[in-house]
DNA sequence: ACGCTGACTGGGT
DNA sequence: CACCCAGCCAGCG
């Protein structure tokens, strides 16, 4: 049985728009979390299960694929990304992170 | 019950 | 921008 956050959490990652990122903290703070960790945790739940959420738009604060060793392979999650026109850079962070972040709130 | 760990973050240095 | 530290909270041994 499968706590509401955990669907909602779902729910706003599928909400993030193609070639756009989100952030770990920003859909905790939408949430009303408490907790960012908890929010890598549930994502780590749906990929687990193979469920269709766009877990790869998901980084953290610096724009970095830090989820990215949780997916199938190690460079499925850059390769969806650049799929989706977004550049990474060889530290591997979004390219232009600034403008390419895009915040739960605009669904308001 | 207890302590450690982690797809994290904000603030200070 | 990078590094360190404390706060965060659910799972797992």
């Amino acid at each position: 049985m499968a706590a509401q956050y955990i669907e909602d959490v779902r729910d706003v990652t599928r909400a993030i728009p193609p070639g756009r990122v989100s952030t770990y903290g920003a859909i905790a703070s939408f949430l009303t979390l408490g907790s960012a960790r908890m929010v890598g945790w549930a994502l780590f739940r749906y990929v687990a299960e193979g469920d269709e959420v766009p877990a790869h738009r998901v980084v953290n604060r610096r724009g970095e694929l830090s989820g990215r060793n949780r997916f199938a392979t190690p460079t499925l999650m850059r390769e969806r990304l650049e799929a989706e026109g977004v550049t990474i850079t060889d530290d591997e962070r979004v390219a232009d992170f600034a403008n390419r972040f895009w915040s739960p709130t605009e669904l308001l």
